[in-house]
DNA sequence: CCTTTTCTCTACAATTTTAGTATACATTAC
DNA sequence: GTAATGTATACTAAAATTGTAGAGAAAAGG
């Protein structure tokens, strides 16, 4: 029941650009935080994807929040990262249960369900500023 | 964010022991589930040490429910196969994080770990019960 | 337009965790 | 004492995670 360590850097990563102002390159973000320049980058541009954050290419660039951090929260940078909330494996809409003819009526994957949905809404519930001190 | 299959498993192994009356042998479980034999005798015995179900050995052996299904909750079965709910590694006490100087009073730290305990509180309160029916 | 500094994309490699199996053994009932 | 159970430990295979590498594309500034 954990995040990735990517999810983890990616909060961190965004705390960071949270807390200075203008364009931040990668480079500062890995010294920052600790998490090296390669797989940083590589996070920046999961989140760049998702429009958490954007890149500005070129000399003098780098990254900057798009988002406003008393909107930004925690389910939305983890599910940038990790994908959605699915406590379950029987959840993924790929997985194939043979042991149930309806995927619906199964009690299992109801409580599953319901159990992610309240992880998420809890999550969502922590913005960015909540790590301002 | 996910409970490993093992877990997912131990759920349904418990499931089974809920609705079966007498002692049942790990054969039947694992045609019951699904599970092959070998992997559902694994999670009992994580389960029998966790004092959930006790194990009958010999012939006309099997497992037995120990605790009341009304009292059995989703998070101690998933605790007793996955460990101790920590969403994030840097909660781990053998995490020694070289970013902070004191782990006590790391914004991150302490909001994953509240994290962590308000999902345990979540899965608490869903008793073994809710799935009949 | 050339050079430097940045980010992008894709692929690869190492490590760790998960998932499952095998072997040998211990206990109990009949 | 034999057949049917569970126990303990160790091993293997597969998958996911955690990174790294290389070639390239865009922007800024001279």
């Amino acid at each position: 029941m954990k995040i990735t360590r990517e999810a983890d850097y990616a909060v961190r990563i965004v705390y960071v650009l949270m807390c200075s102002p203008g364009v931040v390159p990668a480079s500062e973000i890995s010294e920052k935080t600790g998490v090296t320049l390669r797989f940083a980058l590589k996070i920046l541009r999961k989140l760049s994807a998702q429009g958490i954050v954007t890149a500005q290419k070129g000399a003098a660039g780098g990254y900057r929040l798009l988002r406003s951090p008393d909107e930004l929260s925690l389910a939305q940078i983890i599910e940038c990262i990790d994908g959605p909330f699915e406590i379950s494996h029987c959840l993924n809409g790929e997985f194939d249960c043979t042991r149930v003819a309806n995927k619906e009526t199964c009690r299992f994957r109801q409580i599953f369900d319901e159990v992610s949905t309240k992880l998420r809404t809890e999550l969502d519930q922590i913005k960015m500023t909540s790590f301002k001190n």
